[in-house]
RNA sequence: GGAGGGGUUCCCGAGUGGCCAAAGGGAUCAGACUGUAAAUCUGACGCGAAAGCUUCGGUGGUUCGAAUCCACCCCCCUCCA
């Protein structure tokens, strides 16, 4: 059964390299496996990068293992240099121990903590070091590792011997922590497979000669190739930044729009990475896209599943209510409740004044955050590419703001619906 | 502590007294073409509706004029001790 895990993690390109690759089969067919996978609380919310690990998690859960989410209180102290171009700034251990507690809550929704043998568990790293004392910990720990070895890691060579950026021996050390978090995994849990990003190798190997120094016993790494979209630009970015997994910092709405967008060439990859449909579905569905003329279906199943996964049913509904209310064009179909309800779904809203209006388009949608100066929208005007309410708008109506927002024009006297470019949409209402 | 190299607009990276709001590339935004795609082409890209205002690690100084010269300071890197 696991070993069918395996194949199916392959055929969906979600393996990039395994520790104890002969082994590894074997070890997962034989029994409930206990695996873990850390995510360092960098900010108060994950964002989609840490989708895939979250995923595997529950494919592992689901294939009949036992996953734990490590939430790095300790090691997000700290700071993971691997592949990172240079130091980065230490959070005081306040900030950390609030975002721990949002990521614990985040990651708690896509594994399942009720499922009898199987049921997974987050862990703290935190509690395991917070009362270890230095002199232990160099001397139990520390003495393991080989600073010749460790310098020969990929994930800081670059920062060792690159010129203009260095390492500070605390972020040098980041890896003998997380080592020992496998170490102490296995101590306490049995826990023998670590999962993470391809640029997790170095530290997980690091836990597994660690492990075995000190306890004898052999575990396993697996890590997943990192994401990348065939344009060579970065994933997860989009123009207003980073996609994050809490639907206050990028609304459901929004996150189906990221995953609508997916280029062709990317789009079934994605499929088989952030979605549990089968490869062989997906294999049919971009058989059959090649065939159809124009859109491919591909990528309004992505952003349904995706969306699904991370903000649940009625956060599809809600992402695909806008959607259409939007991209049809169809504003005048829409009821007041339709409007108020797109609103409280996650479409950018700005309620307006009347008497304190802004005196320029350029100012009024820069404030509520549809262009990110007024030359944007300057030049989104003198193209003919601002819209309220489906009503064309060109630079001589910059000043002439009272006119664009004559409560005649409105929708149930009280709505704008305005839209810059394609597919920035903000509403406006009538305070 | 010593010697050397470096800090430029989101990123990389030119610029070494005026022609510099600062080349070029990337990213980003908008338009055309489309399928809310890709590729391509076009325009924008410090802020500002404009007049104009504020930038080149920091603070002072030289000069009619400085990212460019000088002084001091801060930070980073390399080598030596």
């Amino acid at each position: 059964m696991s070993s069918a895990l395996l194949a199916d993690l392959r055929a969906r390109g979600l393996i990039f390299q395994i520790a104890g690759e002969d082994d590894l089969p074997g070890w997962l067919d034989s029994g409930v496996r206990t695996l873990y996978c850390g995510f360092d609380p960098t900010a108060d919310s994950l964002h989609i990068g840490s989708l895939v690990p979250l995923l595997m998690l529950r494919r592992f859960q689901l294939a009949g293992h036992r996953p734990l989410a490590l939430v790095g209180g300790a090691t997000g102290l700290i700071g993971d240099p691997s592949f990172k171009a240079r130091e980065r700034q230490l959070n005081t251990a306040d900030v950390i121990a609030e975002w721990v507690d949002k990521i614990r809550l985040q990651v708690s929704r896509f594994i399942d903590f009720d499922a009898g043998p199987v049921s997974a568990e987050v862990v703290n790293n935190l509690d395991w070091t917070r009362d270890m004392s230095v002199l232990t910990f160099l001397r139990d720990v520390g003495k393991h590792f080989s600073v010749n070895a460790m310098i020969q890691k990929e994930s800081v060579k670059q920062r060792i011997e690159r010129d203009g950026s260095g390492i500070s021996f605390t972020e040098f050390t980041y890896m003998i922590l997380q080592s020992y978090d496998f170490a102490e995994l296995n101590r306490r849990y049995g826990c023998g497979l670590q999962l993470g990003g391809s640029d997790q190798w170095g530290n997980i190997t690091g836990g597994i000669d660690l492990t075995r120094r000190m306890y004898g016993e052999q575990v396993f790494g697996l890590t997943m190739p990192l994401i990348t979209k065939a344009d060579g630009t970065k994933f997860g970015k989009t123009e207003s930044g980073t996609v994050w997994l809490d639907p206050a910092r990028t609304s459901p709405y929004a996150f189906y729009q990221f995953w609508l967008n997916t280029g062709d060439v990317d789009v079934y990859r994605f499929l088989k990475y952030f979605t549990f449909l089968p490869v062989a579905d997906i294999d049919a569905l971009e058989r059959a896209d090649a065939e159809r003329q124009g859109r491919p279906e591909a990528q309004a199943i992505l952003a349904r599943e995706v969306t699904l996964l991370v903000h649940g049913e009625a956060g599809v509904q809600a992402a695909q209510r806008i959607t259409e209310a939007l991209f049809s064009g169809a504003l005048e179909q829409l009821s007041a409740g339709d409007l108020a309800q797109l609103r409280q779904d996650g479409l950018p809203a700005t309620t307006l004044d009347p008497d304190t209006l802004p005196s320029t388009l350029t100012q009024l949608l820069t404030e509520s955050g549809m262009a990110s100066s007024g030359k944007q929208v300057k030049d989104a005007l003198g193209r003919q590419a601002v819209t309220i309410n489906n009503r064309s708008l060109g630079w001589e109506d910059n000043d002439r703001i009272a006119a664009c927002f004559n409560p005649e024009l409105a929708l149930h006297g009280r709505y704008y619906v305005t839209r810059l470019g394609k597919k920035k949409y903000h509403l406006f209402e009538l305070g």
